[in-house]
DNA sequence: TGCCAGGCTTCAC
DNA sequence: GTGAAGCATGGC
């Protein structure tokens, strides 16, 4: 399947921080695994992309790229007097927020906490080849993110032991709360934003900005805003500790993953250097 | 080699 | 209610 669509890097995507199994396969090729699907995104230059995937799954993966939203609306509602905003948004353009399934969204984000990405996809990718159901890609072989009831029959040492640290009983502990429905998708539907905060964070393990980042990133809450070390920083530098949330109501966590993408991009350490 | 990482829970006070 | 300590491990 080719379409055309602006607002559209794989590049960018794969490296936003929001998702850690997207990955190049050659020739600006990505492909993104999602439960037990799979596609190779190529780009063809002129803003088309060929979808490899079952046909079946087309309507999905455009949905889980956001490829509906209109990105432009929100570039074209950034205060043109914040300069910061604006360099970053420019650097971060072709970013989307994705939808996300919600169990491996919440355990990626447990699992994140005082770890840095590399590290962090490391722990994911352990989970997955030991755990996860073998699945077959148009790139080979590979392991879908295991089930809750998977994680939930397991011990404590063989969680750790993907190198998960201190981490290891709040894997465990989230396991068995999606295995046993007390939390689930269609139970953080049916909840307003601040509802569906208080749900997540009622997790062993997930504090604000945890429960942020999985309603950003998988319930597709765009309103949230975590605010994690990056952000903090680039609060303090440049916002005087707070940002304007408000000018950007209902879409700040759009503007939140610019500027996170660039704090932590050499552009931005170039910019710091020569201020 | 030492510092830091998409923080959270626990425990003083 | 608020703030500091402790946490396991790997990347740079």
């Amino acid at each position: 399947m080719i379409i055309k669509q602006s607002h559209f890097d794989l590049q960018k995507i794969a490296n936003s921080g929001q998702c850690f199994r997207m990955r190049p396969v050659g020739n600006g090729a990505y492909i993104a695994l999602s439960g037990i699907k799979s596609v190779v995104v190529t780009p063809l230059g002129d803003e088309k992309f060929d979808f490899a995937c079952a046909d079946d799954d087309f309507a999905f993966w455009h949905h889980y790229f956001d490829l509906q939203t209109d990105y432009e609306h929100f570039f074209s509602r950034i205060d043109p007097r914040d300069d910061f905003l604006t360099a970053a948004a420019n650097y971060g353009h072709g970013i989307r927020i994705l939808r996300q399934e919600l169990f491996e969204t919440t355990i990626s984000f447990i699992i994140s906490q005082r770890k840095n990405i590399p590290a962090i996809t490391k722990s994911i990718e352990l989970l997955c080849e030991r755990f996860g159901t073998p699945i077959q890609t148009k790139c080979g072989g590979a392991y879908a993110f295991p089930s809750p009831e998977a994680l939930c029959t397991l011990s404590i040492e063989e969680i750790r032991d993907c190198a998960l640290g201190y981490r290891d009983k709040y894997v465990l502990s989230a396991a068995k709360a999606f295995a046993s429905g007390q939390i689930s998708t269609a139970i953080l539907e049916r909840l307003n934003q601040a509802q569906a905060i208080e749900a997540l964070t009622s997790l062993y393990g997930v504090g604000k900005k945890v429960a942020s980042c999985i309603a950003l990133f998988a319930l597709h809450d765009i309103a949230a805003f975590p605010i994690d070390v990056w952000i903090d920083r680039i609060l303090q530098a440049h916002y005087n500790g707070s940002f304007p949330i408000g000018r950007y109501e209902g879409f700040a966590g759009v503007m939140q993953q610019y500027l996170f993408y660039y704090a932590r991009s050499d552009a931005y350490d170039y910019a710091a250097k020569h201020e």
